[in-house]
This record gives C-alpha cells, structure tokens and sequence, in this order.
DNA sequence: CTGAAAGCGCTAACAG
DNA sequence: CTGTTAGCGCTTTCAG
C-alpha cells in the first residue's frame, strides 16, 4: 500500500512556521487571522496537499455532520426518490447521509440503526422494517434525534412523515363501488406491514359505507413481486364468480395486475397505490393514488435537522395528502 | 436537548472495578480474558447503557469501516440499483456507505469526493459526471482506493467497472439494418456524457458496416426527459422523409419514443438501451439493451474492498456484457 | 492475563 | 491577534 503518511495540522504549523491553532483558524475560517499569515499557511497547505481530518474534528466537538438513513428496500424507487430527497436537503445543510438498507428485515433494522447510532450520526430518519422500535429509545434520550419515515414507530418516541394511506385506499374504491362494482379483487403484499393494513383498512371503509364487505377470497396478500401479483389475479379471474374490478395495494402489485389482465384480455378496471415510472404507458385506463414522495422525504429531513437545531417541542406525526390521478389508456 | 453525557469506556470500567484496558478488550471481542471479568464488564456496560463511539476508535485506527460512493443521480433507477448493490456487499464486509448524488454537476462531484476523503473513509466509489478526476489523484496516493463505476476516470488512476456501450448498440442498430433500415432516428442525452458517446461509436458501426452513414437530422441529443424525446420523435416523425425506425441510447429515451408513436399512430421499430421496470408492459415489441447492473455494482465493491484489503496490482477495467432482449408486445 | 501511559488529529479554553 | 495547554474516547505500545 501507497499509503504514505497523511500531512497533519502539526506539519503544516511546522511548514508555515505558525503555531498549530493559528492553522486550525486559517482551516475553519475564522475572520481575525492576519492576512500574511493566512497567506503562508494557504501556501503550506497547497504545497503539502493536505486534508483536514474530519474525524478527529468531529471527535473533538461532538458533532459528525452525518445523519443516518434506514430504509426498508434501496432497490425500490419509492425509498430511493425518499433518499434523493433527503440527501438533498442534508447536502444543504453541510451534511452527508450514510444510507442503510434492511430489505424488511427487523434484525438488520435494528443492527444498522444503532450500528449508525455507534457512528455518531447527528440524527437518524427510519424506515420501520419491524414492529418494535425499543431499542432506539436510549439512543433518543441520549440525544439522537429520530425521525420516523412511511411507518410509525412502535416503543420509541420520534416525530413521523407518514402518507394518508387508509384515505388514499378509500377514495379509490369508492370510486370503484360507485361504478357498481362489489367484487373487487384486493392484491395486498404482507398485511404486517404498517402501510398495507392501513390501505386494507381504508378499502374496508369503503366497502363498508355501501353496504358491502370484504369477501376474504378475493384477498389475496404476501404478494412480494409483480409475478406474484400477476399469478394471484390469474387464480382469481379463473375461479368461479370472478371480481369485477380490482385494488392494487402497491405499485408492483399493479403491474402484475395489469399483465394479468392483458394476458386474459381482460378489461376490468383497476385501482392502484402508488404511481411508477412509465405508469403513463399502461395499454389501458388505471387510477392510482399518488402523493409527492420527495416531498415526504424533505419533511422528515427537515423535521430532523430541525431537532439536531434544539427543537424540544413535543414529536409529532406529519400526514401527507394522496390523490387520485388517471395513468395509461390512450396517450394524450 | 436532553443530550446527558453519554457514557464511556471509562465510567464502564470505573463501574465494573477494572482498568479501561480490559473493558476495551471485551469489547473488541478479545479472547484472552477472564471470564469473570467478562461477565462484570458485560453487566455494567448493559447497565450504563454504554455504547461504543466509532470515530473515536476509528481516529486511533486510521481505518473508517465506511466507504463512498458518488453517483450521477440518486432518483435515477440505475444509480440506485447500483447503490443497492454496493451497499449489500459493504454491509456484509461490515462497512457502512456514505451516498451522495451529483446531480451530473462536476463541480458537485468534485467536492463531495473530496469530503468524503475528508471523512476518511476507507474508499471511494465514482460514477463521474466531470471530464477530470484529476483532484482525486492525490487522495489515491495517499491510499484511499477510488473504483470507477459506469464512467471511466480523466485524469485519476483507479480501477474502472464499465459496461459494454459501444457493443451493445452496436448489435441492437445492427439488427435493425438487417431488416433493411436505413434511416434510423436516433435520440440521446448529452454526448458529453460518457455512455452517450459511446453509445453513439456503437451505432456509427452499425450503419459504416452496412455501407451507411448517420444522418445528422435523425440524430436528437440532450433529451434529458421522457418529454424532450418524445418531442423530438413526433417532429422527425412531422419532417419530411421520416425515419422508418428508432434507436434510444437510454431508458427514458425510450419512455418519450413510444409514447410518441403510440401517440402518431405509428408501429415503425424500436430498439434502446436499458431494460426498465415495467418495459413487459409496453404495448408493441421494443428491442432493448439489457445488462445485469447489480452484478455491476457488486463488481465495483469487490473491487474495492480488494484494494482496502491490500490488492496493489496495477489498477485494470473491467467491462460487463450487454445483451438484447425483447420487450413489450402480446404478454406472455 | 492485566494495567498504566502515551498518543490518534483536531478543537476549546485560556492566556499572552 | 496569536500561542499554549488540555483534552475528545478510544487503541496501542509496553511493562507488570
């Protein structure tokens, strides 16, 4: 390894012929330095490349300039426009995010927060995987401000962003069920999930509003993937007394819906969650729910550096608003 | 702020009765330590609520566990397929990543990179949006290993994880003139973006081999959006002597294309670079340029944690394959 | 097998 | 306006 010895502040004073703290001034900007001497110790630095240490700084005063983001999934577009989003306002803020991902795993949430807490990031935005968020308390009475992004916490104390998920799920099959229909086909991925019970409660509003109810064989969950999606709505649309329409809890749980139904020619409407990239596309008429997901990610970031600034109001729950938008059929 | 000191190893050992020197080894796991002692120095770090500080330990060792990584675009789905993977391997590794977006700007690369180093973390990942890395050279000589990913380096020396660009248009226009096109549209982003160019190489092959040139009329650039594109294709569609096919050197390109000629009514060929999620879906067979971008940001990973663990062979590039697939069309 | 002492590179108090 | 003296919380010598 090429790893020669990094010039520290130390060689830089020596180089200069200034003392120590008067290069630790020139580095951190501070207005009262003579300039002649500012001049020797900018040259010094030049001429010995060097690079201020941050870990020790941050060592020294506490701080780290990091905060720490744990999502459920990085492979998914909405946690990654989530993490655009934050990482743009930390950027602003002079900070950097180290991002983590527990591919819905408990353990691992629970590994990579408090692995990022060891780090001493100034303050974390989480993405609950797992129904238990204890742990993180001790850490939040340390200091550590958290905030909670797309699912509450459960026995920790935290601001959260959330979406109106039940809202957003109710408004689309009254749409559905004021078109008639009775036998919605309801495509769920794992009902564990904050999010999907949410959903499932709102459709379930619904229902109940006109009269109806949930039929539990029409409702199929744990459907990870779009394949699995598609494969469930092909059961479905195969057995007897078939839906007439269907719900879509997620985005990928449309897609499959949507290849289903292409697959058996099939034109009965569906709603969805969560709008997606080339959603516009789609070879018929789809209504999905849609909300500004970066918006989401920029209250929570905001929320956060609000705290890591002193906020001591009481934490809070943000619900941001859905809407109805219509996607595929004829292109305009 | 409720920020009471948090406890070091110090009030650790105080507790437990014995010297920081043994609390630090039960920590870091040592094996040569009584098991008596052990068990003391487990209860009061439990009992403190005690947990390590990581940038304290780090500044000693020099190491950091974490790396960089830079990409183009965090909101992009192919930065953060990479990301995903990056991160996958570095978690197994035991490090953590620091995530930042340049936003294609140059400037930002340049000085996120740079404080990442400043950051000390133990190597760094680019995807350049610059046309000189020169300013990394330095960090490299003094031993953090830089993996250029997706881009190749100006001006720093680094490994380089690249796909194959050239060959991969190259085989999708080939077929194309095989079916007896001539005059193809052609929609790319910026050419002074790596892969665009060379994108570009590849489809001049293509049509030099068969005895044609392209025809700079055909050929649309900086389309940014899948608006831009699709523009663009409705007015070569508009123009006299329109293209009898397409080419789309990205994902987004092909987005605006087909939307353009669903649009126009018209079915001529399409052929583009990037798979994307929901490509199954479009409404007529779409020829795209496929390649597995896990494998290359695992590829990228692996190459770097081979440096921080000591790999000194001299810096190579390694290109992943490209394939083509058929997309869209009657689904299966 | 355990502990005391000496730093890592920097910043925060104080003096000059 | 500048320099000296202590540390931050931990790991690393090197003796016991």
């Amino acid at each position: 390894m090429p790893k020669r010895d990094r010039p520290t502040m130390i060689d830089v004073a020596a180089d200069a012929g200034v003392s120590l703290k008067t290069v630790s001034r020139v580095i951190n900007g501070v207005a009262t330095v003579d300039a002649v001497l500012v001049e020797k110790v900018t040259a010094s630095i030049e001429k010995l490349g060097f690079r201020r240490n941050v870990m020790a700084a941050n060592l020294r005063s506490g701080a780290s300039d990091t905060i720490g983001l744990v999502t459920a999934d990085l492979a998914n577009s909405f946690y990654t426009s989530l993490a655009a989003a934050v990482s743009a306002v930390a950027v602003r803020q002079g900070y950097q995010v180290i991002m983590a991902s527990t591919d819905e795993d408990p353990a691992a949430e629970r590994a990579l927060a408090l692995d990022l807490c060891q780090r001493r990031v100034s303050g974390l935005i989480l993405v609950p995987s797992g129904h238990d968020q204890g742990y993180l308390q001790h850490e939040i009475r340390m200091g550590t401000p958290v905030v909670f992004l797309d699912r509450p916490a459960v026995g920790a104390t935290g601001d959260a962003v959330l979406i109106d998920n039940r809202g957003g799920a109710e408004r689309a099959v009254r749409e559905l069920v004021a078109e008639g229909h009775r036998r919605i086909a309801l495509l769920f991925d794992s009902l564990a999930i904050f999010t999907m019970s949410e959903r499932l409660e709102g459709v379930k509003a619904a229902l109940t509003d006109a009269g109806h109810e949930i039929d539990p064989r029409l409702l199929a969950t744990d459907l990870h993937t779009p394949e699995l999606a598609r494969s469930a709505l092909e059961a479905l649309l195969a057995a007897p007394d078939p839906p007439t329409a269907v719900f879509c809890a997620n985005n990928r749980a449309t897609i499959g819906a949507v290849e289903a139904l292409v697959a058996a020619g099939s034109q009965i409407p569906v709603a969805g969650f969560d709008d997606f990239e080339a959603s516009r596309l789609l070879p018929f008429r789809v209504r999905l729910v849609d909300y500004d997901t970066p918006r989401l990610g920029i209250a929570a970031a905001e929320r956060l550096f609000a705290r890591i600034g002193g906020d001591t109001t009481d934490p809070g729950v943000i619900v941001q608003p859905t809407h109805l938008v219509d996607r595929g059929g004829p292109v305009r």
